[in-house]
DNA sequence: TCCTGCGTATGACGGATGTCATGCCGCCCC
DNA sequence: GGGGCGGCATGACATCCGTCATACGCAGGA
């Protein structure tokens, strides 16, 4: 997962679990003459690492990945390689996600959706300092205002997503049954929603998850 | 989306929705001498028209799509351009994509974690009239059986899946309460599940949704 | 210091959900 | 022509879920 040859372009991680995209990007930044992929992971928890090993200069991550989402990546390569550009781009255009992936010290924030020439941009972009977030993306999570819910609201919401019983989320959480009734209730409040399953669709759409 | 340049290379078809993945497939299918991206769709009800308009001879389809699913798309091609191979390319291996694919004619089945290089073997296999299935994955789909839901069972949990109550699951299908009850009942049994939340999480990574 | 918010708990109540038995109709296959 | 299966329905019952009121301890901010 380490292709290492120095030709003098901007050093590039980049960190993504599917195999086949992510050799496809690593293909398409290729084609820059001033980009050098010079390492590829496919786990968020050997992010750091690599970046440390070869002098990655901008890392480009996804959210979702297997160790470590590409958030946590992010906040980990801010404490321990500082000088490293991040850019996360993802699938998923959720505004809770920009949310994190903004405090967690990244520099640009992107979506899969968008033409591919906006990766080698950002890139470019963010080695010289600048910070790029897609416009709509922006508003959407200005609009909607931080995550109402609570850390144990989160949790219990999060066991609750596949399907088990409240019997079960107490035992696996330690909480008494009625507790996990009344976080779900209000979970189910602040969504909006009208019962569990609705409330992690919900939260779960607008990243909070 | 159509970058139309004959070099006798295959001629290749390449749908997908998120436009990165989409133009990072392209520039690695790109690189390899004996392959042409000769149309690019974001949409699976653009497919057939630009498979016919660009005279291609392999069609590599995504399933989550908008418009229509990269199976249904295969089926269309099975009808309207039969001599075209088709390589389905999917996030996610679920057994009963596998199915459906293969009922609906493709001739060979992808998950997106495979290494980029069978994605540009599988696109020549094909045009030699071989079928490509990834061994572990044709074993689950065999090992699981087919799809033990009916058409109004499947119906009433997609409905059940975005956390809809049971009276509006009735008034949306136009159903009685009691048989939505009914329903997901039956559905509840056939997944082993404990309540509806979990049947719609173990159908769908079944794939049978 | 007092107030507020979070985490945790209990008890009670009404409504939603899951199960089961039973029935009817139409279709397809033997 | 009879049997089986899928679609649809009703009624009854037990349980689960969602809501509300109330309570206590602990932290942090005014």
């Amino acid at each position: 997962m380490t292709d290492d040859q120095s030709a003098g372009g901007i050093r590039v991680l980049l960190a993504e679990d599917q195999g086949m995209v992510r050799e496809a990007l690593a293909a398409l930044l290729g084609l820059e003459g001033d980009i050098d992929v010079v390492a590829q992971v496919g786990r968020g928890d050997e992010v750091v690492e690599a970046v440390l090993a070869h002098r990655v200069q901008v890392a480009v991550l996804d959210i979702e990945m297997p160790g470590m989402t590409g958030i946590e990546a992010a906040a980990e390569l801010r404490r321990r390689s500082p000088g490293t550009r991040v850019v996360i781009a993802t699938t998923f255009g959720r505004p809770g996600y920009l949310r994190k992936a903004m405090e967690s010290g990244a520099d640009a924030f992107l979506v899969k959706d968008a033409p591919a020439a906006e990766l080698a941009e950002a890139v470019r972009r963010v080695l010289r300092g600048e910070r790029v977030i897609d416009p709509t993306l922006a508003a959407a999570a200005l609009a909607e205002g931080a995550n109402p819910l609570t850390g144990r609201e989160l949790e219990v919401l999060a066991a609750a997503a596949d399907g088990a019983v409240n019997a079960e989320i107490a035992r696996r959480l330690h909480l008494s049954e009625g507790t996990v009734r009344n976080y779900l209730s209000m979970a189910i409040q602040k969504t909006g929603a009208r019962n569990r399953a609705e409330a992690v669709r919900i939260a779960a759409a607008k990243g909070w998850m």
